[in-house]
DNA sequence: GATATTTGATATATTCAATAACAATTACCA
DNA sequence: TGGTAATTGTTATTGAATATATCAAATATC
């Protein structure tokens, strides 16, 4: 289980690395004699530089955190389990947007891993409350120096200022919307 | 095949307003008694509100374009080949950063509600040119409008200079990141 | 106490994304 | 020139992410 897993995660990085490899030629070819194709108003819409943004970043947020096997996803498990404590699968769920059936095999795959834990609850016997493990606060605390690298490098990329504007545009998006 | 597509759209645009439900009920949770969960540091890192704005900005660009019966691909396949006349489907894919075999279906689909065609190269008769039927400029001419209003709202919400500076900063994400 | 709801779970379907392989055509080059 | 390599569109297939329906156990409601 966590063996396959961690296989996705490293193939998701390999196929980061082409993506990357042909943006880069792309590049090039803009630049020589053969003219490259040209998203023209495409990159006027909001969603087009927004997914493929977010590609990007997922990508190096991949590449940076391979090390610990931990996908995007993962890591938001864990912080929100770090933040939250004495939460069942549900809120836990609901909270980062996964239904609860697909929950189910993503704290599989965590707790066989030994990050985390399923622990009946006293009050309310059919919930499970999810717990960090000693070893999950360890990865996570691992993970987060990991992230903050590639956090630092798109800090570097568009100013501190600039990061945090757009933080909160993104955030508002999100919500407001 | 058409019609599949077309009730994939529906189907995307009705889980929209589903999560579009939980998010508002999250939010009067936030107000109330309960205490709803708290993203925490999670927010911090960039790659969390951006995915969740990519998801609310899509979910939006669906609903706004649901008359049309157009997904985000599907409208950027129909914009590159408006400003990109005469290229061959391995160009249009690869810009799009789609893969070719993907890209056969897509095709089909778009083929099939006679928005674009295939030609054959009279240069190279491996490869098909796309090109844009009227019908399909037609629809991509609505397409835009709607797409229009969409923008609208985010520059509604944003303010105008910050949207224009996020827009630059996602594509310089997506570019040089 | 009977009925309805919630929780975790299973099974399943669909969409998106990725790889391998193939025939037809073209490019290369010895 | 002829033989090999590369490219194009395509098919088949796989895996991951996302969604629905349904179930048993436990709890809530009335």
């Amino acid at each position: 289980m966590a063996d396959l897993k961690a296989m996705a995660v490293s193939r998701a990085a390999a196929n980061a690395v082409k993506r990357s490899r042909a943006a880069a030629k792309d590049l090039a070819t803009d630049g020589s004699g053969e003219a490259g194709l040209q998203p023209g108003e495409l990159a006027e819409f909001i969603g087009y530089p927004l997914k493929r943004a977010q590609l990007r970043i997922f990508e190096d947020f991949l590449r940076c955190v391979a090390p610990l096997q931990l996908t995007p996803a993962q890591f938001s498990v864990l912080m929100l389990l770090d933040r939250n404590p004495g939460r069942n699968q549900t809120e836990i769920a609901h909270t980062l947007g996964i239904l609860r059936p697909n929950f189910v095999a993503m704290l599989d795959v965590l707790e066989s891993r030994g990050l985390c834990a399923r622990m009946r609850s006293a009050n309310d016997r059919r919930s499970h409350i999810v717990v960090l493990t000693d070893k999950g606060r360890s990865v996570l605390s691992r993970a987060r120096k990991l992230a903050a690298k590639h956090e630092a490098r798109l800090t570097e990329l568009l100013g501190s200022a600039n990061r945090a504007a757009l933080l909160a545009m993104l955030s508002k998006i999100a919500t407001e919307f």
